[in-house]
DNA sequence: AGCTAATCGAGACGGTACGTCACGTCTTTAG
DNA sequence: CTAAAGACGTGACGTACCGTCTCGATTAGCT
């Protein structure tokens, strides 16, 4: 039960926490994931390497926390899936929004370089999933059962696998780039899922 | 036109080629790609580090064509995805084996590996796809359009979005790991997508 | 008036310090100069290499680091050279010291490595030349000085020639190895030159 | 008696052994003798290493068979030292001479390359001494020998010691370049030493 | 004059060391 | 008394050369 050499919270510096954490993202930027190095990231801080790890293990790690910030403050009105009564153009309206997302070029690289390093690091990997990616799966579940309660999904689909028929093709394109990633590529998508989905 | 110096690969040494590919294999597996170096390497294969330098770019490079040539040596009878004419059935059979590999220790560490730097890498990653994933994926076209012929599966569907709807999701999970990759699961996805395939 | 990159010397840890200079005596006098390389003297040193790289130029600066080292500490009580007042036999005497010390074993790698640094090398010569050298021949200028006031040396000869005449011989002897260099070849040295120089 | 694989110097290409030695003369004087290697002297040379390694054990031996080749090109009419009655006229005649060959750059970096590398290879270190210090020493001892028959030497003196008085002061400020090496200085050293060499 | 064996240019190979970079830890120093 | 600054031991990087070893393609010297 010995209390091993934790860092004490309540005097941390939140000035260096943000330099920190802007630094990284700025350096991901520039640099590329392989060539970001923590001596930079202290460096372009204005902080100590030390102060760097006393409050994260890895690289990898401050970049998390730093693409978490960043999507706490886009998301002051944590966004909601729409529900118009019509599930296809619902799913279309937020999916073509995701694709613009993922083609933009400065979420591009601090994004790839934490889910490739998720890939390999299944700890990493497992705080991404629960802290950024799952929130989001969650919206669609929850759209999803609305619609299965408006009889446009049929009963016995399972809301969490549904979406991953949805949700998957994009991330595939995105992640592996087969091929290119449009709004027409979604629409597809939605309305051969769609199709699987509906009662009948 | 610049003549980029390059080696004369007709004095190339076999043996060496062939030792490289193998450590690398055996080294990905016993310490993670992460951990994995050039002089680890160059040490198990009993060669010089430039015999590595002059033949590849990168560490990933090197996996990727020991990788290839794992698949080569497997793929004497280059598999296809068999047709009994009961399509829903052939899927599950394929996707339940795929399901095994991806779950089998020894295809996990290196294939990791090298998704993680084709997501980042964009000319490794275009690699990548152009000579292990895409060839598989042809396989699926080529099984979609059968059942297409044979009236199974809706004239106006492409086969090539639809196996997207089929296999990504089953990659999704096991990339990410968001839930467990199961036979359960293959099943299912087969199932949900291919309402939305077939005719009316 | 640029500040180049220099290290703090303020912080600098005198136990590796010395760790480095012991190390680099000990392999040069086991695998002389050219076998000698920094990888090694860090490895026995139990060093980092960036420690010598920080800290020296090369592997030349360090060697004469450590045989200055080793000066200072012989010459705690710093040797002056005789004066009986027979100017004869006191050079004898201090050649005949110096050709021992010459032909010892654990002087000659060493200083042949050093010396013939700084025959290729302008800069660490002149560094060598200073700290190691000059000091020892203004030795003979003094007492050859004293050796003028007491009239056994003739007035217009200047003693920074002079003393060439006497030391060079055996430099040159050491150095080429054209012949042997014995206390006999010292003694008559001594004798011719002081013929010269002697009044009359 | 086995006879170990030694080239057959009778198909030795001329052309080659020509073009090595003038590329290593080239090379020592743009790089310094440290910084030359053999594969660039056989690339410059438009050669083969192995033709290199076939017929010199070292780099060190190429460059002093150059150093040959060019003094025997110099010295189709071997110097001898003039005989003209004056001994001391004869001799500061010469050792100016000496001054501005060791003064003049394209005669400097390779002789110091070779003295330096006699100074710590005991072999090569005789080979250069044998072949080219000691023939030119031999002409001092003739003209002193010359001069003793005249009686302008003592009859005790040993003129190989002699030579040395005269000869070494020059080397030692050459080597290690503690001062200017001027005719001033050549003639200070003559007439110090000839002080010392003459009857009575 | 043709054969044949050595030398030749070329350069891949297994190595060693280079000098640099970044790691993660530890120490010193200035605010 | 807390951090920044940065020196430290460690270890991998990618490069440069080492000296050895095949490769054809010329040469020569001998038959």
């Amino acid at each position: 039960m010995s209390e091993t050499r934790s860092p004490d919270s309540k005097r941390r510096s939140e000035r260096s926490r943000r330099a920190i954490l802007d630094a990284a993202l700025e350096l991901v930027g520039e640099l590329g994931y392989p060539r970001l190095t923590i001596e930079a990231i202290a460096g372009r801080a204005g902080v100590g390497k030390q102060t760097i790890y006393r409050w994260w293990p890895s690289k990898a790690a401050v970049l998390l926390d730093a693409f978490i910030a960043l999507g706490e403050e886009a998301a002051a009105g944590e966004h909601e899936i729409p529900n118009t009564g019509d599930l296809e153009a619902d799913l279309k309206f937020v999916l073509r929004a995701t694709v613009d997302e993922l083609n933009s070029p400065e979420y591009e690289l601090p994004a790839r370089a934490l889910a490739a390093e998720g890939v390999i690091n299944a700890e990493l990997g497992a705080e991404f999933v629960a802290k950024l990616l799952e929130p989001q799966l969650q919206l669609y579940v929850k759209r999803l059962l609305a619609a299965q309660d408006a009889g446009q999904v049929a009963e016995h689909i399972d809301p969490r696998v549904a979406l991953e028929l949805i949700v998957a093709p994009l991330a595939h394109r995105w992640l592996l780039r087969t091929l290119p990633l449009t709004h027409e590529y979604a629409d597809t998508v939605v309305e051969y899922a769609l199709r699987g989905l509906s009662p009948r």
